[in-house]
DNA sequence: TTCCCCCGTTATGTATACAATCACGACGAT
DNA sequence: ATCGTCGTGATTGTATACATAACGGGGGAA
């Protein structure tokens, strides 16, 4: 073993983490399938020690489980974990605008958010949404939760809320993209942006009750178009993180 | 380094991290100081393998930060992350109780939590409370907010519910040591229990509003409690958990 | 005296060797 | 024929050796 080509660029443990996290969220391992640490060493790269450190992350990440019997199993999930992970969410991003609204932020902190309000609005004005547009979406929509989230102003919630994004199926990108896949994509768009509008609003005039409100409402938005997305299975494949869905099947 | 002493009953994985957990939390080891791999190799006597897992599981578990440089610290938590924290597990045990009430428990899970209940009553109607009786009063309290979780029946929430109370000040024991601390906590811990009987009543009667409001309730009330105790510091001795509290002399 | 650079020490990151446990399969007995 | 048991192989858990990067001290020069 002389050979082996050690990138030194980053940590070994973080190759480790990232490659595997790709090989589960793109579908090479399927849900339930026990990992093998052999395994994952010849295909990240990465000797036995940083695999077994990124293993522990991923399973404290909660994309893997640990096999009583000893080593790691890739988590399945059903459509009511995923349903439930996107509400939870959507209630820990309530109480962030609560917070924001209640302890006030300055008209500078807004700006980042009302900058991604406006570019997202730019976006929208495409009838219909291009494919290309959708992935700007998905990100500008990111970046509006990560920062309404920071402007809480609370770290202990916010890594709460960024545990809570590591379901990558209750991330932003995840129910979006299920939501591109239906005829009524862009009527769902544009509700959602209304809801971004109405929580900066609430937020600039110190209503936190409202501001939590409609944070929730934009989650349970979220479930029921997650919810009819699944109904019409035809353009699920868009969506990588499906594939911790358990079937029915395997 | 022969005769190193092999536990073999348990995982040297699972010793060190209970030992350096125990550490931490005792105040053997101080907020913000860095935690020396050699030194916890000897403190708990497993290996350098195990350890590092160990303090890789800590940090995702909140109580250690990595420090870029390399290594980890003790994490330091200010008083307003604490009362977040209790902010924010109660908001989680309001969805918890809320997706109870929506979805339905059957008289015979609803037992368990009836029986603490009664034995909280018993214990209550000694005036005034001993400290033994806190101690059960302490065990009894967590218990019932484990089981409240488990009736929402959905895995994603009590995984999050439980790393939000990893957060040691956050969890039950912690405040209500804090109250106890205090001249009213008899007063306290009464309001408290009538919390409980409303928060069963409303999922009894799939209420699912007033399942979430009441436990919010709960919530308020025990970051009141704090900001109290946390002024008359005569007694906060009594509450381990405020070692990670960082202090502006230090 | 003070600042900077170099070197040594120390601690962490990584790799690998060793040990113990678990799973699977074959063989034998009932 | 089927069930139980024993053995072998593979895989994980643990320990340690090696490499590399950070920190601190000492010495020299301005």
């Amino acid at each position: 073993m002389a050979e082996r080509e050690v990138d030194r660029s980053i940590s070994q443990t973080v190759k480790a983490q990232l490659a595997l996290r790709d090989q589960i969220l793109s579908g090479a391992l399927r849900p339930g399938e026990r990992i093998s640490e052999l395994q994952a060493v010849e295909t990240t790269g990465a000797s036995r020690t940083p695999v077994r450190m990124a293993l522990v992350r991923l399973e404290e990440e909660g994309l893997l489980e640990a096999i009583p019997s000893g080593g790691f199993m890739v988590k399945a999930f059903s459509e009511r974990d995923i349903s439930d992970s996107i509400e939870l969410r959507g209630t820990l991003e309530g109480l962030a605008a609560r917070f924001a609204a209640e302890r006030g932020v300055s008209a500078r902190e807004l700006e980042p958010l009302k900058e991604c309000l406006a570019a997202i609005d730019e976006l929208l004005r495409q009838v219909p949404i291009s494919v290309d547009a959708f992935s700007s979406y998905v990100a500008l929509n990111a970046r509006f939760h990560a920062q309404l989230t920071e402007l809480s102003r609370s770290p202990p919630l916010i890594r709460q809320i960024d545990r809570a994004s590591a379901l990558p199926f209750a991330s932003p990108s995840g129910f979006v993209m299920a939501q591109s896949a239906l005829p009524e994509a862009q009527q769902i768009l544009i509700i959602a942006q209304e809801h971004h509008r109405v929580v900066i609003d609430a937020i600039e005039n110190r209503e936190g009750a409202r501001a939590e409100a409609v944070m929730r409402e934009h989650a349970r938005l979220a479930v029921r178009n997650l919810r009819l997305a699944l109904r019409n299975r035809t353009h699920l494949d868009l969506l990588p993180a499906l594939a911790l869905i358990k079937t029915a099947t395997d």
